[in-house]
DNA sequence: GCGCTTTTCTAAATATCATTAGGATATGGC
DNA sequence: GCCATATCCTAATGATATTTAGAAAAGCGC
């Protein structure tokens, strides 16, 4: 990645520290005084960079779902029918999770730890994702590929749900698996509630 | 409630004040000042009964999960049939999910942010609640209620996943609803996936 | 009631860490 | 070279978890 000013390069490498130490160790483990270590500067200097701790613990999940969204549409463009496009949007995010792990660490096991989350922005970019899923069981359902008397948010419900609990699993245990062990699986189960 | 000793009640005092403020305001916000305030005594007094602060918070969802570990059993005794035997498991969560919701907030917004959580007692007796449900899994492929290739390991991530989503969500927005909104349909949904 | 022990508590000290103040140093335009 | 600005550092400050030292209170055998 290339940064324009040499003050990107610095928050870049703050953030790359944080992601670290905060994956590592937990947000309060990990110290303010270690972040800028790692990153090589002074904690006052990290100021300059960040209101405070809990500013750069959301800058983190703020960055990684930013990409996510702007990276989502692209993926599902050209793919046709529901059931295939819940194939690649399942696909597509345990891929995104298994590259950068520390980013899911964060959002996965630190984030709805934080009292006021649901303002952040960070909420409402997740909503967004997740609003996505909504559109294709909409579609499935009008399509007549899902049963006609699914509720559509019932359905994402089951499907977010199951997914963030493996992805919870996967993190708890260190990823000392792939995220893709019996997904295949997982997903026709998933598949043969939805439709008819 | 009764307490034999006096040491008891103030034990159970503290836990009280704790479980509250925690909930409240979240495990950072919350100082021990406050908690100790809260339970009536000063802050070095609470430290006759519990280590530390993290103690402390660890002791509520001990608490909450060994209490649902002695009651369980008990819930499911004498109900025949897998899919009895998983509704009444449902059912029974989520009505102590919302006779408790302090309890539940703890466990599910603070607890697995806490670095430790899969070597503390806590998680063994979750496991235990959940070892529950991949029993009646097997049990419901065994004897031909459920289909003979499901495997009885996803069929319980994708129960856990959905329970655990419906949950979160509802504390995450200050369970202005109830629990039990559209819990039939989603019952069903994931029947659907399961059996023949 | 009276010593004695144990439990329970407090006020004050200590330690850790997030955050700020104020000043130093480097960088780029002239 | 010199000013302005951006970037950084050392050294406080303040909040708060934890410990210490020991006082008050409660139980108890006599």
């Amino acid at each position: 990645m290339m940064f324009k000013t040499p003050k990107e390069s610095t928050k870049n490498r703050i953030i790359e520290a944080a992601k670290k130490l905060f994956a590592d160790q937990g947000y309060q483990k990990a110290t303010v005084v270690d972040i800028s270590k790692q990153a090589g500067l002074s904690e006052a200097a990290l100021y300059e960079y960040f209101q405070g701790k809990e500013d750069l613990l959301l800058t983190i999940p703020d960055l990684w779902v930013s990409d996510l969204i702007s990276d989502l549409e692209r993926q599902l463009f050209g793919i046709k029918g529901a059931v295939n496009k819940l194939r690649k949007y399942l696909w597509w995010y345990f891929r995104r999770v298994e590259e950068t792990p520390l980013d899911a660490k964060i959002v996965y096991l630190f984030l709805k730890t934080n009292a006021n989350f649901m303002a952040t922005d960070v909420y409402s970019n997740v909503k967004l994702l997740y609003s996505c899923l909504l559109d294709i069981f909409e579609e499935g359902v009008k399509s007549g590929e899902m049963r006609p008397d699914l509720n559509p948010r019932i359905a994402r419900n089951i499907f977010i749900g199951t997914m963030e609990h493996i992805i919870t699993l996967w993190l708890l245990r260190d990823q000392a698996y792939s995220l893709f062990d019996n997904l295949d699986e997982t997903f026709d189960i998933l598949v043969r509630a939805f439709v008819k």
